[in-house]
DNA sequence: TTATAATTGACACTTGTTTTCAGCCTCTGC
DNA sequence: GCAGAGGCTGAAAACAAGTGTCAATTATAA
């Protein structure tokens, strides 16, 4: 069981995304391929937000041009959308030979990869998924919890700096 | 393990809601107790337009007012706000002492609950977040598939009826 | 019944995302 | 290397979901 924080150790190749998406009758721009730059050497997940940021440090890029690309990659499984419990939206890209699981702080937000899943007892639950007539079961698993650094400024506090963001149902 | 399609067998007093709104010097009224029922009554979490529409069914009342109440609600522990996978946010009763996940089908947008988890490889895996500094974790899980009435039409078609919802990430 | 404080509806506004359209750029074929 | 076609981009506007404001209304305690 291993986890990570979460820079992928063997990025993937631009050259090989490049190719997928003229496979697919798309143009390689400048503006695809920084984008796609910056997915490859994310820490973890990112928001549209973040993506515009990290972009516009090199160059000028209009924010629906974000959009777009990101649609276009969703569609050609170059990226996945991963909407999570606390309402946001991140991407990443689709190298995903290793299946994993996000965990996300309350507080900072900030994410971490979990490279693992259930195990056997899960797999009965998976099941019971498809016994009650479902095919196609994909899951979707989310942690959420204070980090290491939070907890610590929360110690060192009578009162938390803001109102935590509502993280959703789990339990 | 069980599982449910997703009424609520012994469902939620509307007196002891109403009572937990007055404790937390809330007023107690038509609005509220609509959607409460609204709530109640669901076969599964609703969105927002859901609750608006069938509340509009008995009397008029304006979708602000919804919202509202859902936020009062949910800040204290009377429904749980759930955004899935898909995007959509869902809102159900917090009578959850029977710990439960989401199944939606990605075709039709039908939920179902399940009233299991895990077992012991997810408290293994729980475990590893602990490890990694996370304090006052909360789990997220969702199934997404193609739930049974869709499979039967799908079968009968060559060509889906519509392009199906995007389901976020899972695997 | 009355006073008062919370709730409501209407409207405007914010935020996040998509659409439209004209001009620009990549890529293919020559 | 060059030109044409079609895809991509930026700007502005449209759209959708959700929030803030305020006057009028209503539930509730006294």
């Amino acid at each position: 069981m291993k986890s990570r924080m979460c820079k992928s150790e063997e990025p993937t190749k631009i050259s090989a995304i490049r190719e997928a998406v003229k496979k697919r009758g798309g143009k390689w721009t400048p503006g695809r391929e920084r984008i796609t730059k910056i997915l490859r050497d994310a820490d973890s997940p990112l928001t549209v937000d973040q993506i515009v940021e990290l972009a516009s440090k090199t160059g000028r890029i209009d924010r629906v041009t974000v959009y777009r690309t990101l649609l276009f990659f969703e569609e050609n499984q170059i990226v996945v959308r991963t909407p999570l419990a606390d309402g946001t939206v991140r991407f990443e890209l689709d190298s995903a030979e290793t299946h994993h699981h996000h965990l996300l702080c309350r507080k900072c937000g900030k994410m971490a990869v979990l490279e693992a899943c259930g195990g056997k007892d899960w797999m009965k639950l998976l099941e019971t998924v498809k016994n009650m007539g479902f095919r196609e079961v994909r899951h979707f698993v989310e942690f959420t919890g204070i980090c290491a650094d939070c907890g610590d400024v929360l110690r060192n506090r009578t009162k938390p700096r803001k109102k935590p963001a509502s993280a959703g149902s789990s339990s």
